[in-house]
DNA sequence: AAGTATTTCAACCGCGAATTA
DNA sequence: CTAATTCGCGGTTGAAATACT
């Protein structure tokens, strides 16, 4: 060892006549040419030998956060912030994992992003519901219920990693306090439906689907409320989905008609994200005319299995569908999945089918809560939905803008990443566009948008 | 224009993990 | 195996910048 006398800790900058504080050009530069020169090696014997009167610890911080070359200065991109968001969701505060999926980004400058602006961003939204006894209907019994991400989330993590009796830190801890207007309402409601004289939602059908069954609707967490689904592929790119009752919904012609552009169905999602029966809904296969490619599958794999997919379309081969169960871990208990009745047939042949819907009618609500909780902290719509329908009524923004937004950056097979630089966020408009945000271009838009 | 409040972000601190002797 | 040491992480701070009144 060194054979220094000290025991214990060694002190790192509290030693007479080391420096602290801002960094100056100078130093800055000494520090870079020394480490040009012999690189790091042992930060602690570092500013010695360079002639810093600065601490090891300090000198590191320094080129880490802030000299290192290879550092991405200036704003974060809103892929950047999505995917910030998203590893947050799995992740928690880890910012150095983070970081590691983002390069040029120091820890530090995504734990200052995501606490001065997302944080903030996801709680005006809604995001953050906060725990405990007032920011939602939350069971009895269930304290980690709904698993939403905030603060605590991360605790949830480490409890479940390490000590998965222990219950997720209390709502104390949460360092962000929720108000009940901006985080009112988060509600796991699942997207159970029993079809009328069917076992399959068909979304290409203008038809009404209630909730499964009077077992939930007993239950003060699942809202009676019937559901409509309509124009879903006619042409592969719209899916809809409104409350029929409790909201301001346009009607189905009217709706239909303020989609269109220029004769073209645009996609629109979003809305079905909103729904309050959807509780992890993350993908919406169609194939909008086409095959399942490749590009699909790669799609929907990195987001595991515990989200909802709506299968949808008329083209989906026997392989296909094959492929997208086996890639999505789906059997025959897959409850996760809905679909409409062109894959029901084919499903049928597969001896996959039919998924579980009724089964789960028998499961107890608490196990099936438990049972999705366990499987990820909170997906990407549990974070959405909490979002108060009156503040994001969307007819507060421009459709138009909207519209503009998803034919450029998705009908036109381009990632969805960016704003154009001379965008102005109307109000209300944040949400629709983060929502895309979260969710991304479907895979088979670029597909279709090339072909034709 | 001046004073005050809020936001931002680089830097610090303490802790635990990993490494070394 | 143990203790000292180093490293890296995440929470926090506080000065500077910016926004608001």
């Amino acid at each position: 060892m060194s054979g220094e006398n000290n025991m214990g800790r060694t002190p790192c900058c509290d030693e007479m006549g080391l420096k602290k504080g801002p960094w100056t050009p100078e130093e800055d530069k000494i520090l870079i040419d020394y480490i040009k020169k012999h690189g790091h090696g042992n930060w602690r014997a570092l500013p010695k030998q360079a002639g810093l009167m600065r601490c090891g610890k300090s000198c590191r911080l320094r080129w880490t956060n802030y000299l290192r070359p290879d550092i991405k200065r200036g704003n974060f991109s809103l892929k950047e912030e999505q995917t910030i968001i998203q590893l947050h969701q799995v992740l928690g505060n880890r910012w150095s994992t983070i970081a590691s999926r983002l390069p040029g980004r120091t820890d530090n400058e995504i734990k200052n992003v995501w606490n001065t602006h997302l944080k903030k961003r996801l709680l005006h939204m809604g995001a953050f519901a906060g725990h405990g006894h007032n920011s939602c209907n939350a069971p009895a019994g269930s304290p980690d219920w709904p698993p939403v991400q905030n603060a605590c989330t991360e605790d949830i993590h480490r409890h479940s990693d390490s000590e998965a009796n222990e219950p997720p830190a209390k709502t104390e801890s949460c360092d962000v306090p929720v108000s009940e207007e901006i985080a009112p309402k988060v509600c796991k409601q699942r997207l159970e439906y029993l079809p009328e004289g069917n076992s399959c939602l068909d979304t290409d059908q203008d038809a009404y689907y209630t909730p499964l069954s009077p077992h939930y609707n007993n239950s003060p967490k699942f809202s009676a409320e019937k559901i409509e689904l309509f124009n879903s592929s006619a042409h592969g790119v719209c899916n809809q989905a409104q409350l029929v009752s409790g909201d301001k919904v346009p009607s189905h012609s009217e709706s239909t008609e303020s989609i269109k552009r220029d004769g073209k169905k645009v996609l629109d999602y979003t809305t079905l994200l909103q729904s309050n029966y959807i509780d992890s809904l993350k993908l919406i296969m169609d194939d909008g005319g086409l095959s399942i490619d490749e590009s699909q599958i790669e799609y929907i794999k990195p987001f595991g299995s515990d989200e909802k997919i709506l299968v949808e379309g008329h083209d989906f081969g026997e392989e296909e569908l094959k492929a997208l169960l086996q890639q999505y871990n789906c059997t025959s208990d897959a409850p996760n999945l809905a679909y409409n009745s062109n894959v029901l047939d084919t499903a049928s042949t597969l001896s996959m089918w039919p998924p579980t819907q009724h089964a789960a009618m028998e499961t107890s609500l608490d196990d099936q809560l438990a049972s999705s909780s366990n499987a990820n902290s909170c997906t990407m719509t549990q974070m959405m939905e909490p979002i108060g329908r009156e503040s994001c009524n969307p007819t507060s923004f421009s459709v138009e803008q909207f519209l503009d937004l998803t034919d450029n950056y998705t009908m036109e097979g381009k990632q969805f990443q960016e704003l154009p630089p001379d965008f102005q966020l109307q109000d209300g408009m944040d949400y629709w566009v983060n929502l895309l945000m979260q969710v991304g271009p479907l895979p088979y838009l670029q597909s279709a948008s090339s072909d034709k």
